[in-house]
RNA sequence: GCGGGUGUGGCGGAAUGGUAGACGCGGCAGACUCAAAAUCUGCUUCUGCAAGGAGUGUCGGUUCGAGUCCGACCACCCGUACCA
């Protein structure tokens, strides 16, 4: 056997795999399936080391259930649509298309070298026609489900770009990429109704038992679920139709602690204000202006204007309250409308005191007496207060009774009535641009929204763009919008409006089941593959992603195009961890940063001497230059040394920090491995290490820790063990045939993590037909019993010998043994034993 | 502010309440070599010549026994933020 040389064996098993078909999924319903993903990347055109952890988590997990009998589905996409594509055409001119297609071509060459189990045969891009088309057909089931609706709403709006802007795409108030103030814009707009759905999507993370419990928190709270009171104030001195004014409090407790009414400035009865009183006008406009009024926010100013608008307390007609209109009002949650309670909410407070409103207490900690606050005291759900100002119940009692309590008394008097409230809102998914899936909805000057007839489908967006002016290129296209009604026959215009790209990833998962059928899915291919088995991505992702994509699975059932048992579309989900680089900084002439590549730098100095200074590791950027290319990796060390380095050391959840030496230990490990497997055969004869009987317990012990190393998502331990495996072999000196079988089991399983030198391995060992499809090792099970056991002896608690000692030895006897150790006689020194512990096979401990 | 998480050698990290530091990096020493690299062998928590002593962010508690469980605190990281 020849040096170790990746760039040899590399591309031969590849290429034997690919022969061999061995990672097409098949849909076999005599064996059990598992359906292995990992996020589908976006298409920048290069891959990095955060692709390669991820994608070699997933070939790990997706090879080791092939080798238990799995039929395995591992297939591999592109998240294609997006505004990096139009950026890049504006900037640099060109198609979005060409440019994008081009990055998917670059991104395949450089995957493919990293030997990944992936089934290509099923790959797609979401800019596909073909995948789009289908997504559009969903679209008009959904549509016509109930489960997508049109609103005007307030958008943030970039006035340069000419678009709406995500909140996430908002940055103090700026645009992220024209840096324009962002305006408050009403714009109507396509919503998925995902609230309707937001206490099933709540209630059912607790089934989710192998997502990470923080992703489910994170879930639960963007959802925000809050049980309280809803109703109405009789108003006084209002406009027409506005005699009540609906609103929601979850401490109806404090009702009797009310100072004012405030109203958003989006509120209806708001803007039936400004358009009859200039005062109010200008101060609507004063909220509006900046976004949500960033700085009001950052400063935490609360501003509002007095309508002269009274409300009666619902408990006391006499009692009136006056209406403000308040910033810090939202319309979208709850009614848009509060009434406040300064003595017990903070902003309340901060406004009551800016406004020389009262602050009537309501309830006091428990044993302390009334007395004027100095900020709001806003108890815990679970701690007990004495009510001064209560209505309901008992005189002390905790929040959470107070407000069942509270609920109960106001609905028996008539007064509202109580509500669930979830802070999620609609999902708005119409985007001002071109590079995406345009919605297939026509305007008809008679027919009003119509939508397009499914065998127009797909809408396709036009090739003959152009991104010289902002805004969207759909809307100025000569003739796209140009078509026929489907209800009238008569001219129309298509919507050029086209998808949020978080849509397309929210069923690319059922689609790879079947990627080339003729509807969105195939019925029986969903039913065989869904659900995902196991999902790896990074946490990024933990709400948006993952709940768009929980609540799509739900409206494809509803829309006939998943199985009910397809609703919770992922079944383990598991966060990985990035790959960090540390980062090297020096300054120019005029004391600017400049930051250097990995390579540029050598024992913390340029080249040319210049020292370097060591920023501790952080993810890698662009900007910050700390990246390490993959390929150059892969054509250094080649890819089973990438693949090793990224699994080992850190626990997969944890960040990784590649170091250049770390990346030259694996390469070595693997050199020592590839020599153990070629000396067998070859000890000196006066060698005397670990014998057959050793080689076949460690073979057994190997294989059943790195199993449980992989099953627990443990990759790090699992490394570990194979590297104490290795170093046994290496020692061992065992009978030709045992070592052969010992070296052919690493192989095995080495395999999930380095494919290519164990499939080499195998080979020259003699293992029949290819490692990829050979079943998985067992470990025989008398194996892993060893027939003496050392038990460390502890003096109070304290561990001062051991000794060894049959495993199946009574307890009397141990303990005579082990009083009898001379160390434990020493350190006894005749004082008397108050007790002796023994936990068998485990540890004796001597108290005295 | 609120919610969550994490603190273990020089570093990444191991450890069902039962021998703290597996495994790897780095370091030191030795072998091979004219020499170096590569490779191999050994050592490597701190302190101490040793016996021993100390030690898992800090302080306290439960226990025969605590990195692990409980309470308080400190530090850092992540998420989120006018949600009534």
């Amino acid at each position: 056997m020849s040096r170790y040389d990746p760039a040899q064996i590399e591309p031969k098993w590849q290429k034997a795999w690919d022969e061999a078909g061995v990672f097409v999924a098949r849909h076999d319903p005599a064996r059990p399936k598992y359906y292995v993903l990992e996020m589908f990347p976006y298409p920048s055109g290069r891959i990095h080391m955060g692709h390669v952890r991820n994608y070699t988590m997933g070939d790990v997990v997706a090879r080791y259930k092939a080798a238990q009998g799995f039929s395995v589905l591992h297939p591999m996409g592109w998240d294609a649509f997006g505004m990096p594509a139009e950026n890049a055409a504006i900037e640099r001119g060109g198609h979005p298309k060409d440019w994008t297609y081009s990055n998917i071509a670059d991104m395949r060459g450089q995957m493919k070298p990293l030997g990944l189990s992936i089934d290509w045969s099923r790959e797609f891009a979401t800019c596909d026609p073909e995948y789009y088309g289908q997504q559009q057909a969903m679209f008009l089931d959904m549509l016509a489900a109930g489960l997508i609706y049109r609103k005007a709403a307030m958008v943030n709006w970039d006035p340069v770009d000419m678009t709406v802007l995500a909140n996430e795409q908002v940055i103090d108030g700026k645009g992220w990429r024209s840096n324009a103030p962002v305006e408050r814009r009403e714009l109507t707009q396509w919503f998925f109704k995902i609230s309707d759905y937001s206490g099933e999507l709540l209630a059912a993370l607790d089934g989710l038992t192998h997502w990470p419990d923080k992703v489910r928190l994170m879930q639960a709270n963007w959802i925000g679920k809050s049980r309280g009171l809803q109703f109405a104030f009789t108003t006084h001195g209002a406009p027409e139709g506005f005699d009540r004014l609906e609103v929601y409090t979850t401490r109806p407790d404090t009702l009797l602690g009310a100072s004012f009414a405030a109203i958003s400035p989006d509120h209806p009865l708001a803007k039936h204000l400004e358009r009859h009183d200039p005062k109010v006008a200008a101060f609507v406009a004063q909220c509006r202006r900046g976004g949500t009024s960033a700085e009001a926010i950052e400063t935490g100013e609360k501003l509002g204007l007095d309508t002269g608008i009274t409300v009666l307390h619902p408990f006391d007609n006499d009692w009136q309250l006056p209406v403000y209109i308040a910033n810090f009002v939202l319309m979208d949650y709850g009614t848009g409308a509060i009434f406040g309670c300064p003595a017990h909410d903070q902003r309340d407070f901060e406004f009551a005191t800016r406004y020389g409103l009262p602050v009537p207490t309501v309830f006091v900690p428990e044993g302390v007496e009334d007395a004027p606050l100095a900020e709001a005291f806003v108890p815990m759900k679970s701690e007990r207060v004495s009510y001064v100002r209560g209505f309901a119940g008992d005189r002390v009692q905790t929040g959470d009774e107070a407000v069942t309590a509270a609920i109960d008394t106001c609905e028996a008097r008539g007064i509202g009535r109580g509500v669930t409230n979830y802070r999620l809102r609609d999902w708005g998914l119409s985007r001002q641009r071109y590079w995406g899936c345009p919605i297939p909805v026509i305007h008809c000057a008679d027919c009003g929204v119509v939508p397009e007839k499914k065998e127009n489908l797909p809408v396709r967006l036009p090739d003959d763009v152009t991104f010289d002016i902002p805004g969207n290129p759909l809307d100025r296209h000569p003739t796209w919008r140009n078509c026929v009604c489907p209800a009238c026959g008569g001219a129309a215009r298509r919507e050029t409006d086209t998808m949020d790209t978080f849509v397309d990833s929210s069923w690319y998962y059922a689609r790879f089941t079947a990627p080339h059928a003729t509807t969105p899915t195939n019925a029986a291919e969903a039913a065989y593959w869904m659900n995902v088995d196991q999902y790896i991505g990074g946490v990024e992702h933990a709400i948006l992603h993952l709940l768009y994509s929980r609540f799509f699975a739900r409206a494809m059932h509803k829309t006939g195009h998943l199985p009910a048992s397809a609703i919770e579309p992922f079944n383990a989900l598991f966060t990985q961890g990035m790959v960090t680089h540390e980062i090297y900084k020096t300054t120019d002439a005029a004391g600017r940063p400049v930051y250097h590549l990995p390579e540029e730098v050598e024992d913390g100095r340029l080249r040319d001497g210049k020292p370097v200074e060591i920023i501790p590791s952080a993810k890698m950027s662009k900007s910050k230059k700390n990246v390490v290319d993959p390929m150059h990796i892969i054509a250094q060390f080649g890819a089973d040394t990438a693949r090793w380095f990224v699994m080992s050391d850190s626990p997969p959840e944890r960040d990784v920090e590649w170091t250049a030496s770390g990346a030259e230990a694996s390469f070595k490990h693997l050199g020592r491995v590839w020599s153990l497997c070629s000396r067998i055969g070859e000890m000196a004869a006066d060698h005397v290490g670990p014998g057959d009987d050793d080689v076949r317990r460690a073979t057994a012990r190997a294989v059943q820790e790195v199993s449980h190393g992989i099953e627990t998502f443990a990759f790090n331990k699992a490394i570990a063990k194979l590297y104490e495996f290795t170093n046994t072999l290496w020692k061992a000196d065992a009978s030709t045939p045992v070592m052969k079988e010992a070296v052919r089991t690493l192989a095995q399983l080495m395999a999930p993590m380095v494919p290519h030198i164990a499939e080499s391995i195998w080979n020259y060992q003699g293992g029949a037909g290819l490692c990829a499809q050979a079943p998985w090792p067992k470990a025989d099970a008398a194996l892993l019993v060893d027939d003496t056991v050392t038990l460390p002896i502890q003096i109070n608690g304290k561990r001062r010998a051991e000794i060894s000692v049959p495993k199946d030895m009574p307890a009397s006897e141990v303990e005579k043994v082990a009083l009898a150790h001379e160390d434990v006689v020493r350190f006894l020194a005749g004082q008397p034993v108050k007790k002796l512990i023994v936990v068998p096979g485990r540890i004796i401990n001597v108290v005295i």
